[in-house]
DNA sequence: TCTTTTATCTACTCACGGGTATATTGATTA
DNA sequence: TAATCAATATACCCGTGAGTAGATAAAAGA
């Protein structure tokens, strides 16, 4: 009967190989994704992605096909986030403008990410159009959520009666912008970011009685 | 005495080839801030945007510098429209939240233009060091600008005490947005879509009573 | 009329960076 | 133990595109 080996062995498993496999893969990505967001794709070469993980080039192509799928794999990421923060939010109890309320705030914390950001920093310009009409799709079934959400509170009285199509444009932009200028070092959390500005949204700017 | 010649002579005078040169340069411009906001400033080569004109590239060059200066000078007429809008609307009568929604909607429609595009479409990333901080220094002055307008509203008590800075970010972010995803040929105009986020932006989504 | 300036072209250089061919090494499997 | 596979490297290829050199022709000026 064999022993059972509590010392960790160099060993590895076929479970464990492709975890590794896995976590390198992912490695590869966030540092491409900081680098993208911070110089832009363009003016990201893989060979500097590379040099930031101490590796070359070509290790990258052995984990990803070529320099827009890694671009694409962020942009998923980021969009998958997205969809994330709102299926969970759009679940939670209370009338339409709670939930709504609630997305918001997600949506916001996860335009503060690094693959949020990567979202909304990633034009269609920069992928093929096979790609680009993947993101297109999957920002338009975001959108379309946010609306139906809005729907549902002018429904049950809890939003007023705006045009769904606008109020959805605004309130995405709005908490878009963050991934363009949010400085996560700066003196303001995420967190307090997003409160301010769903308020703002919400409330809106002229005075309540 | 000379015979006042008032048929059109081909001999062209000092300010007539001078205005031809301007001519020439903000057809360039022109040009070049359409091929940019569609494919993006890096994809867009200047072989590109010379061919589009039915000219060549050096052709480019004996107007306009290099390619970072095309940039920079079609992002400057953009900052120019917003700050211009920003000083005409503000000069207007009326309370803070009056002369604000007139500077919302001209910034909104800035943002529809080539020119405002393409001002929120250039990252810092695509400038040199020095062309984006003259950028980041002009976009502040009309930040900075937006909240001495909300500033006054809240004074005179035509706005409500919101975050002021942070309400600067919210109204910038979904305004700039258009300037994404607004299409030209698309069925609402312009004018009708500042309209909507305006109002959206200033009373808010929950009803009011 | 001769010279200079302006506007434009064709044809080039050169760096950068995406992507690949191929070698090496160590672990896995038959 | 031999054959294979996974992970990585070095060294290369090659297209693209910014920017330039130098020619040319016409107009302007002296």
């Amino acid at each position: 009967m064999p022993l059972p080996n509590t010392a960790p062995s160099p060993f590895r498993s076929r479970e464990e190989r492709e975890r590794d496999r896995e976590e390198k893969r992912e490695a590869v990505l966030r540092a491409a994704v900081r680098m993208f967001n911070a110089r832009g794709f363009h003016a990201t070469s893989l060979d500097d992605v590379a040099a930031s993980l101490g590796i070359s080039k070509p290790t990258i192509y052995h984990y990803l096909g070529n320099k827009e799928q890694v671009l694409i794999e962020c942009v998923t990421r980021g969009l998958e986030l997205l969809s994330a923060a709102g299926d969970t939010a759009r679940a939670q109890p209370g009338d339409g403008l709670a939930r709504l309320r609630s997305v918001l705030r997600s949506y916001a914390l996860v335009m503060m990410d690094d693959f949020g950001r990567c979202v909304v920093r990633t034009g269609d310009e920069f992928l093929s159009s096979e790609g680009a009409a993947l993101f297109r799709a999957r920002k338009r079934a975001i959108d379309l959520s946010i609306r139906a959400l809005i729907q549902d509170g002018i429904a049950d009285g809890s939003i007023a009666p705006v045009d769904v199509r606008m109020a959805a444009f605004t309130l995405a932009g709005a908490l878009n912008w963050p991934g363009r200028w949010h400085d996560p070092d700066g003196p303001l959390s995420p967190s307090q970011i997003a409160d301010s500005m769903v308020d703002i949204l919400i409330g809106g700017l002229a005075p309540r009685p």
